[in-house]
DNA sequence: TACACGTGGTT
DNA sequence: TAACCAAGTGT
């Protein structure tokens, strides 16, 4: 199999089925010389890691109306940003955004660089958006290599060794496949194909532009590939989250620290999370109460169950841990998701009793 | 190499 | 419903 057997089909069925997103330039337009900007193409990349199509239009279309340029957006204040990617996770990708951003201001004169190499050496580009970018945005015959191509390229090939120690292999495979003409429509069309009809389970084979090609659906094992090593199951944590409201409805949060867990977000004072339940620790002296819920929230490694403690507490009181926020100026949506749970648990009218 | 790092939708 | 899954990167 060679790049040509591959890119011809998949490239005419990504010009009549690709998908329609904000940040994409779709085969017509780029036939009739329309270019991508790459600011745009870089930040629909990271929003993308790990993240779904659905999850992200909204944040980008409030982020490219927000910050319409990577200048603008290089200049924007911390908080700002981390409210704004608030709810979408992975908070270490806005943290490096805005290091990205101002790294391009700074050493590049505000315009991105316009290769592979030199774009994965910026902050939050690994080797798949430094592809992804060079060859969506500058046509560069870069391999783009994410989660659906893998499993595209493992059905294509019938590879049966397990992810992830089956990457390097895929990779390679996946690098022979790709077109000189046109790569960042080939690209686009992989992961389309890998979303739309090569997905994980009920592969829609029979509809498959590349099913004369495909050995996994020769054999019959296509819907079992790509194998995967089985995964450790996660450890449960507890925890206790104290939501503290003064007279004039300011509430209590305190930033998190740059590293770690929801790193750089608004929270609500607590304790650690732990597998044995800590100590309480309230961040003010007052009359706490326990909430009448408690908050599940999972993270990709563990299970959380947070007891919420609600106070009401006098205005002038200094507290031990975090600052005031008024109430004009607090958006639940500005928190991570645990922290939204927790404040939603603590908004409901206490437990009858 | 292996693990930390979020969230919401699907099965 | 618990597990799986998504356009990965940093350490």
């Amino acid at each position: 199999m060679c790049d040509a057997d591959v890119s011809l089909p998949l490239l005419g069925w990504y010009d009549a089925h690709a998908r329609v997103m904000p940040w994409r330039v779709g085969p017509q337009e780029r036939r009739a010389g329309i270019r991508p900007d790459p600011y745009r193409v870089w930040l629909s990349e990271v929003m993308l890691q790990q993240t779904t199509v659905a999850a992200v239009r909204d944040y980008f279309r409030r982020f490219t109306a927000r910050w319409p340029t990577v200048g603008e957006l290089a200049a924007a204040e911390d908080g700002a940003v981390m409210a704004e990617w608030a709810g979408l996770g992975y908070y270490a990708r806005a943290r490096n955004l805005l290091k990205c951003a101002r790294a391009v201001v700074a050493d590049h004169g505000g315009v991105f660089p316009g290769d592979s190499t030199a774009l994965r050496s910026l902050p939050g580009i690994g080797p798949y958006t430094a592809a992804a970018i060079a060859a969506i945005a500058f046509d560069e015959a870069a391999t783009v290599v994410d989660g659906n191509v893998e499993r595209v390229v493992a059905r294509l090939f019938a590879v049966e060794d397990p992810l992830p120690g089956a990457k390097s292999k895929l990779a390679e495979r996946a690098a022979r496949l790709t077109p000189t003409e046109r790569p960042g429509d080939f690209a686009q069309a992989m992961m389309d194909l890998g979303a739309t009809i090569c997905t994980p389970r009920n592969p829609a084979c029979g509809i498959c532009p590349l099913m004369d090609l495909c050995r996994a659906r020769a054999a019959g094992i296509a819907p079992s590939l790509p194998r995967k090593s089985a995964k450790a199951v996660k450890p449960e944590r507890q925890g206790i989250a104290y939501v503290a409201t003064r007279d004039d409805g300011a509430v209590l949060l305190e930033r998190r620290p740059e590293k770690g867990l929801l790193g750089g977000m608004l929270g609500w004072p607590g304790t650690d999370w732990a597998e044995v339940l800590p100590e309480p620790s309230p961040p003010v002296p007052a009359d706490w109460q326990e909430a009448a819920r408690t908050v599940r929230h999972t993270f990709t490694h563990f299970h959380l169950t947070l007891t919420v403690m609600t106070a009401r507490v006098a205005g002038g009181t200094a507290p031990g841990r975090g600052s005031f926020v008024a109430r004009g100026d607090f958006r639940p949506a500005s928190l991570p998701t645990v922290m939204r749970k927790v404040h939603d648990a603590a908004s409901l009218p206490p437990s009858g009793d």
